[in-house]
DNA sequence: ACCCTAACCGGACCACGGTCCGGTTAATTC
DNA sequence: GAATTAACCGGACCGTGGTCCGGTTAGGGT
């Protein structure tokens, strides 16, 4: 009966170190493959053949096809995610809460036409990955309290953040086929809506209807 | 040169009788499969044995898996497209437009909940058949300018229906685990705000924060 | 009643995502 | 440094969506 020693302070042995290599192997590949080839063309028996190892050992350290996008854009999101929490206002902190909110509505759209592949690709595992929807949600309501909007914050902040991520639909629908400046300029309409403040800044000239 | 002849009345002798006679057996026995074993269950070999017929006869048909869901789906969006334009108040034509837009959020809502597996299913096959998406987001724009919004009423009508429609996301995300009450009222403050009658009605004793 | 052609049918075939298990190798212990 | 063990590796294997092409049939023209 060899019981294992509690290791409280070395940590729980997270991984081997040829399996470190073949998963920066394997990242390595993809990211060449997505650049070169786009998203669709990624496939698994290619990236596995490309990084020198077998199919099996993808499915190992990625679960699915999904799971390896959703580590592609992982990095992606990362970045997005401190600019906005640590980053330079308006989107980051220290600009007025209605300022943040809507540099975060554009962040958030040019983010997800820049991924958009990779998003679709990854499908619900990029989102599973540090809670990546709730982030963006959580964010939003956090903003709306601070403007003082009363009601159900956490329902009017995932209802904001609805259009925002929709773009990335493969949906041909409504949302996708509008030009980014125009959505930039239509969110933040709707935004100060729901804020309150209409007539604040630059409605842009819009035609009335 | 045996030249087609000009039909005008009769038509363009748009499929032969077997071909028909295939099409029915095939959506009837989807619709069972459906019905009996969930969605993910209705394989395209099983449901071409279960017509009796050869798989390209499926893929003839209905081009993809998606084209085939895409058709069940089409009755039920028939159905409410028509209470939409044609049914009795507040959904349909009769009642104020503020009326009609919160009744058209809660009908949609719940139409989106109940065929949630089939439109998943169906991805962007099923929003093609008959402008699906393009039929709410002008429906909502036309309530809009029926409320003297202003604005960019034909964003600010996709953005609102982006919520209803998130609802189906495979997406563990924010949007999905409201219950379907939160949801409708908090839809209903949501368009409230956007429209500027904000008072109006209840916006049920929901918690300031 | 016969023929002609276009449309249709069916099942063999392919590619890709995902699973499994026997052999191999890295870390740890003595 | 040898033995032990647990994790890892890889490629053969399967199911499913989607394609293709040779044989068949419906239906109009003569």
């Amino acid at each position: 009966m060899t019981e294992r020693p509690l290791q409280l302070l070395s940590g729980p042995t997270p991984e081997r170190r040829d399996a470190a290599r073949n998963r920066e192997a394997l990242l390595e590949a993809a990211r060449a493959m997505v650049e070169q080839c786009g998203v669709d063309a990624v496939t698994m028996d290619a990236v596995a053949a490309a990084a020198g190892v077998g199919k099996g050992t993808v499915f190992r350290r990625f679960e699915s096809r999904a799971g390896l996008m959703a580590a592609l854009l992982d990095f992606r999101e990362r970045e997005f995610q401190t600019s906005v929490l640590r980053g330079p206002p308006p989107l980051g902190p220290g600009a007025p809460p209605l300022d943040r909110l809507l540099a975060f509505g554009e962040g958030r759209l040019r983010y997800n036409l820049e991924a958009a592949q990779l998003i679709g690709a990854a499908g619900r595992a990029g989102r599973r990955s540090a809670g990546v929807a709730s982030f963006s949600a959580q964010h939003i309501a956090f903003l709306l309290r601070s403007l003082d909007v009363g009601g159900d914050v956490g329902y009017l902040a995932a209802a904001l953040l609805a259009p925002l991520e929709n773009v990335v639909l493969d949906d041909p629908a409504t949302l996708a086929d509008y030009p980014l400046e125009r959505s930039i300029s239509g969110w933040a309409d709707l935004v100060r809506r729901v804020v309150g403040r209409v007539g604040d800044a630059d409605t842009g000239s819009l035609a009335r209807d």
